[in-house]
DNA sequence: ACCTGAACACCGTTCAAGT
DNA sequence: ACCTGAACACCGTTCAAGT
């Protein structure tokens, strides 16, 4: 019963507790009592508790897949890795916005993606270029799906925006629904790569 | 001296204390004492502080520029107002990934990005695919900006990656200060603006 | 080396009391 | 109606003490 705790185990029980009873019921003497351990053990494997946050955020990507020769198929399954990552721990998603990602998995989705775009001939600033409006459009995406999922649930209390006022927003309302969040992002995914074709050709 | 506090009054106070010592520091107590008056009183104006962080979230947003007559132009003004109220206040923005906006600046940006879709001659779902798109593209690349300008600042530790694991990351690095956020951001809307032409095409 | 227990300086929130 | 002051149930973090 010694030495029990390691980063990696305390970051596992940190996931469980967060997705069960949300990020800000993450405490350091809560994660101790889910560890059967006293909080301040916690000290000892993280500087504080913003270090454990990074560690919870940076676990949130596997490694990307391997290229295939195909630079759009890989476009497409560097897309889907991505969104999947930003998607797993839903309640791990806010801190994935305001922290750059300096783990592993994290560079080696960045260095997937670069090498996507130097397949399709692109360097440089333009590759960059292409490479920000890519990342913009995920990250994006992915803000909307969370604020989708998350926002009307329980909570907060809403109602409707006056028709007289918001006339489109009223009328629009009907088809929000119509499109799944697979089908919706795939959509916008076809725009980026158009995009990027564009400034492959020059 | 009775009464002087109200909700105008309480939310710029925060946003004064929020821009001077960080979201982090932002506490009742605080609020209170900068107001001249007991953390307590704030309560009588604010169900708890989730209202009152709302309130911030929404202060970011000033009415859109009215419309132009010319889609194109205005598709440039309203990205450009959205951008800007993002990034109004940096220590307000990660308020406004996690909480859907339904005050009446915010619904009014939204009326009017619809208004601008409808006058290219979008319709229903086809709208709605533009608009989530557009949406993602703004939200997306103020994340990639807020990011750049906060991220490697003071704080965190950081060693760049290993040039042998990462050879694009590390070739690139040289070509990331090339562009200005304002420029990038252009270039990005030009290819928003291209997805939206195709889309309204058929 | 790793964990404990007490302590410090805070939090958000409630509520009776004042004016 | 609006503000105060004390209280409650927590926080993150430090640190001497144990094993």
């Amino acid at each position: 019963m010694r030495g029990e705790l390691s980063r990696d185990g305390i970051v596992r029980a940190a996931l469980r507790l967060v997705t069960e009873d949300g990020l800000a019921r993450l405490t350091m003497r809560r994660l101790g009592a889910e560890l059967g351990v006293e909080g301040m053990a916690v000290y000892h494997h993280f500087r504080n508790k913003d270090e454990l946050l990074q560690a919870l955020a940076e676990a949130v990507f596997e490694d990307p897949p391997p290229p295939s020769g195909d630079w759009r198929a890989d476009f497409r399954a560097l897309s889907h890795a991505g969104r999947a990552a930003l998607n797993r721990y839903p309640e791990v998603f806010p801190l994935l916005l305001s922290r750059p990602l300096t783990g592993k998995p994290a560079l080696r989705h960045r260095e997937a993606q670069y090498a996507v775009l130097h397949a399709a001939g692109l360097r440089d600033e333009r590759l960059l270029d292409a490479s920000r409006t890519w990342g913009s459009y995920l990250l994006g995406y992915a803000v909307v799906e969370h604020e989708a999922r998350t926002g009307t649930r329980s909570g907060r209390d809403w109602s409707p925006p006056p028709a007289a006022e918001f006339p489109l927003i009223s009328a629009l309302d009907r088809f929000q629904a119509t499109r799944t969040f697979d089908e919706q992002f795939d959509i916008g995914l076809g725009h980026v790569l158009a995009a990027i074709e564009q400034l492959a050709r020059g």
